[in-house]
DNA sequence: CAAGAATCCTGAATGC
DNA sequence: TGCATTCAGGATTCTT
């Protein structure tokens, strides 16, 4: 479920918790996380006697840096999959059902990871190379950077058949982006979510960079989204479900032109838009 | 290259 | 009340 405002909510929660202390012992659940070849090797046990370090975040992935006793800078890469948690607790607590990772530190705290559906996973890689291995090599632009614009988007897609909303969706295109976020930057750059993505002109792709921005940056504001399953690193839901524009409101008003929201089926996946300022330039015909 | 389906899972919500 | 079905914010892999 989360998208990067919610991964970046995740990473300040960390930053927060304030941990130093080295690892002095680790447990794994015996249950598979996520599958797939970059995620066949999780390598925990390096962490042992670990010092956490610096935490980064890169599209929906976060990078954790870890010191090993001889100065060796280790990656702990974590994604959260669509239901994958983070939480620091007491060794005290009892550990919460689908707890899959336990990193306990010499001041008596724990990190835990938790993940109902096990589409998240963990993974530890020497620091050095992380970025340049996949996954973290495959990922497109960083939408948050400065540099991060229109231009960037139209490089990669101005010659692509796929329809705008999947082609956000892909992490080789731009990293971070998911379905909540694709559609509410759509409905704000006033473009439908289906038309190919090379028939956008340029002030098309602008707009769509900017919505981008603004919509991640504003998720990250109010702490994320909480449509049901998100929390952040304290236990608390997000609040930017109340400032979505269009997602989950098929058949209410525009907020604007006050026409019905409608709803779309895609890939498998659904979404919203508004008939009357997301128009789609020519299967209007076809249909 | 692109679209669709199947796949990895649990749990909440909905339907009967 | 209980049981079955459907769907979810992700991503990969295979088929067409």
């Amino acid at each position: 479920m989360p998208e990067l405002p919610e991964v970046e909510s995740v990473r300040r929660g960390l930053v927060e918790a304030k941990l130093t202390a080295p690892v002095v012992n680790i447990w794994r659940s015996s249950y598979k996380l996520r599958t797939g070849k970059h995620w066949q090797t999780e390598n925990l046990t390096l962490l042992q006697g670990a010092r956490p370090k610096q935490l980064q975040r890169r599209g929906k992935y976060i990078l954790w840096q870890f010191e090993t006793p001889n100065k060796q800078p280790l990656a702990l890469l974590i994604h959260l999959g669509m239901s994958g948690r983070c939480g620091v607790a007491l060794p005290e607590q009892a550990k919460i059902v689908h707890t899959h990772l336990v990193l306990r530190f010499a001041d008596d705290r724990e990190f835990r990871f938790i993940d109902p559906r096990r589409f998240g996973g963990v993974r530890v890689a020497t620091w050095e190379h992380i970025f340049q291995q996949p996954p973290l090599s495959e990922l497109g632009p960083e939408p948050l950077d400065v540099a991060f614009r229109g231009a960037l988007l139209a490089e990669r897609l101005q010659q692509s058949s796929r329809c705008i909303r999947d082609a956000l969706l892909d992490q080789q295109v731009v990293a971070g982006i998911g379905n909540i976020y694709a559609i509410e930057a759509l409905y704000q750059a006033k473009i439908h979510p289906l038309v190919a993505a090379r028939r956008l002109r340029d002030s098309a792709w602008d707009r769509l960079a900017k919505a981008i921005v603004h919509v991640l940056q504003q998720g990250i504001e109010h702490g994320g989204t909480t449509l049901k399953d998100f929390r952040n690193v304290v236990g608390q839901p997000g609040k930017n479900q109340d400032r979505l524009l269009v997602y989950g409101r098929a058949g209410k008003p525009c907020f604007h032109c006050k026409e019905s929201l409608e709803s779309f089926e895609h890939g498998g996946r659904n979404g919203v838009f508004c008939p009357r300022e997301q128009v789609r330039p020519r299967s209007r015909w076809v249909e």
